[in-house]
DNA sequence: TTGACGCCCATGATATCCCATGATATCCCA
DNA sequence: TGGGATATCATGGGATATCATGGGCGTCAA
């Protein structure tokens, strides 16, 4: 699959659309489901994305923990209740539920920032200053990223 | 098949029916059996319930544990022995039996808790304490989730 | 008879589809 | 390499279908 790439900022109509960059469309078309899975970031005030093979792939990794223990519980009580399907429509849009509008804060305009597998959504205004914020402190602690081998299948679906 | 994802919370009308969201529908409706299959969680006050062909799955693993071992035992009656077979209508509703009514405490509403290939049927007040308190403990455990390898059938069923 | 249950239809709200438009980017040909 | 033709994209609005929900009526069994 491709990746998520570059930020986008979109307008959110009355009817509460918003279009999803092409690209990142792109990088969709091909799933069984055509559209993407958002859910609440734990840990900011963000939209998490992704496309539905990511959460089947999820899924698995739950499922291959102890059905009915407490960390299975947990896991799929915060990340699958709280995930949305939002399919793409003929022009490309989606619609942003309620609960996920007012978690990012979204009013007319919403910023589709690329996070490589994944992507998010903000506030046009939040993104900004947490963008600064992350840059800061990358420099500040030296951030470096060792790449994994390149196996034949580490791209994935 | 495809996901339980997100929570949606119906009424349950006088006559006991509750519509079964449309997107769980979609999940169930290419099933040999086309409803769900629903049993008390022993260790919340919820409904557990699933598409058949993970029952099938529940059960293959079940078997694989010791015959007549207590453990294979207590999983048998307390899964197999206590689940329904909830059809559903031609307006996608299905009617809970009162025992399940009364296991959940369910009044005039009910939440349907994606979890991914299964979901749960909750009171909307419960689960809204409930998906709190994992949402927290989940935080606190570091929310982490190792994703599984990316092999070929892990889509599966 | 009296519920319980299955099937059918009505309704309002919401989301989906379809078409139109202007702006930008891409392509093609000289 | 430049400039005009064309495609793609984001955005807006109106028509249509889907969904959740309520009620009616017939059938079957206790």
């Amino acid at each position: 699959m491709a990746l998520f790439l570059s930020t986008f900022i979109n307008k959110v109509d009355r009817k509460g659309r918003v279009s999803v960059p092409a690209t990142f469309r792109a990088a969709v078309k091909d799933q069984s489901f055509k559209g993407i899975v958002a859910f609440r970031s734990y840990r900011e005030g963000a939209i998490e994305a992704c496309a539905m093979d990511r959460m089947e792939r999820m899924s698995d990794s739950v499922d291959a923990l102890d059905l009915f223990s407490e960390e299975q519980d947990d896991l799929a009580s915060t990340i699958f209740a709280d995930a949305h399907q939002l399919p793409i429509d003929g022009d490309g849009r989606i619609i942003l539920p309620p609960a996920l509008i007012e978690h990012a804060g979204i009013t007319d305009s919403a910023a589709f920032v690329g996070r490589g597998r994944t992507f998010q959504i903000w506030n046009p205004d939040a993104i900004a200053r947490h963008q600064a914020e992350a840059r800061t402190r990358a420099g500040r602690r030296g951030a470096t990223l060792r790449l994994t081998p390149d196996t034949p299948d580490s791209g994935g679906t």
